[in-house]
DNA sequence: ATCAACACGTGATCC
DNA sequence: TGGATCACGTGTTGA
């Protein structure tokens, strides 16, 4: 890749083939396309992920990629718990397990390997050291505690507060909404530029909603703005 | 949207001032800087979730939105398992108690225990803005709209009682929103489909919408579908 | 006025 | 030859 010989582009006469002129009209529409779909794309990982009011694509993505690995390790962490629940009453869980291979491909990724038949494959994260404290296992933030969700039933209670901020009962609406539940009942006060709310609302449909995904969707719009 | 009439293109020579030069070598320094920490990302990205050998900047985000969703639909799954097991203490008799469980596929969507997941293939539209719900509700029983207006220097009053429809709530918080109010408190009930609710609010700017404005944008929230 | 983030059009490269 | 994807430099816009 060499570059620098290049100067402004011939703009020039329409007198030449149009050949040329169809050609990259076709380029800049496509390059168009693609652009609005990633852009897309964008937008809706914004949305799935807790991106703490930012939306800048860096930011997206790296929220994405913290989140990914949060959610793995709950799952891990879950699945080990449900082992040893199911294992029976084998008193001792096992304290940690690398439960499977930990491939790390990175960089230039180009194997040949896997191909398109159903994706049967799995990522791990990146290696964990050995040694070395690194476990900041319990990655809570203090809002955690601000957000109490009660599922009984179809009945969703929830009990929240939050520092006041402009819109901010309407956007935890539209997230209840938005989680297929009706809202049955709002009680909201601002007190000393906080904002209590209790909400009880019913499960829509037969869509199980649940528990830590209604937590979060509420915890992504209240952390920060 | 229009534009045009702007060519201002001083190309200018070296000779006058160098901070011209330097200051879009600057520019052109820390796109390329937010370029690579872009595709830094999706790198890391593309290495974190299951991409099936594709890497192309859609792909990865695809991969990631559909990865992320299975990976919280999975929490959701083993947290319930988790609650259930540890509420009922009665013995979870597991007809089979083949231990050979240690290796895990969680494949992507062939899970048939339980669960029937709606598995919405892609095509997520996006969100934004408001109004999009289209909830077909036709009844319009409109000796049941109350609403009551009450405005004391920068205190707004609303008191409304309507039938309830899904997400007629979260309209009318729209409505009062875009009336330049601020939601202060909220009171809201239904009783055997009638939705009252009490909502006090202070006027944001220093135009105070009248109380026939008020009134008539609630009302129509309330009668339109 | 500096900085950061973005969208755009364009040339290059790879099936 | 053509469609798709990328990186690049640039113009623009908000803070």
């Amino acid at each position: 890749m060499h570059e620098n010989c290049r100067l402004e582009s011939v703009k020039n006469n329409g007198n030449s083939k149009p050949e040329v002129e169809e050609v990259d009209r076709n380029h800049v529409l496509s390059e168009r396309k693609r652009r609005e779909k990633i852009n897309e794309r964008f937008t809706i990982l914004g949305s799935l992920v807790p991106s703490g009011g930012k939306v800048d694509k860096v930011s997206i993505l790296d929220h994405t990629i913290e989140y990914l690995r949060e959610l793995e390790r709950r799952i891990e962490e879950l699945e080990s718990h449900k082992e040893a629940a199911e294992l029976g009453s084998s008193t001792q869980s096992k304290p940690l397990d690398a439960i499977e291979r930990t491939s790390d491909n990175y960089g230039p990724s180009k194997n040949g390997s896997t191909k398109k038949p159903s994706i049967n494959k799995r990522k791990a994260s990146e290696m964990e050291k050995t040694g070395g404290e690194s476990t900041r296992s319990r990655l809570r933030d203090s809002s955690t505690d601000n957000v109490t969700i009660t599922i009984a039933d179809n009945d969703v209670s929830i009990e929240m507060r939050c520092s006041w901020r402009e819109c901010v009962l309407l956007e935890v609406m539209e997230a209840i909404s938005k989680l297929h539940l009706n809202t049955q009942s709002v009680q909201s006060s601002i007190d000393d530029g906080i904002l209590s709310m209790t909400i009880k609302a019913k499960c829509k449909g037969l869509k199980t909603a649940s528990a830590s995904v209604i937590r979060q969707a509420l915890q992504r719009v209240v952390r920060k703005s």
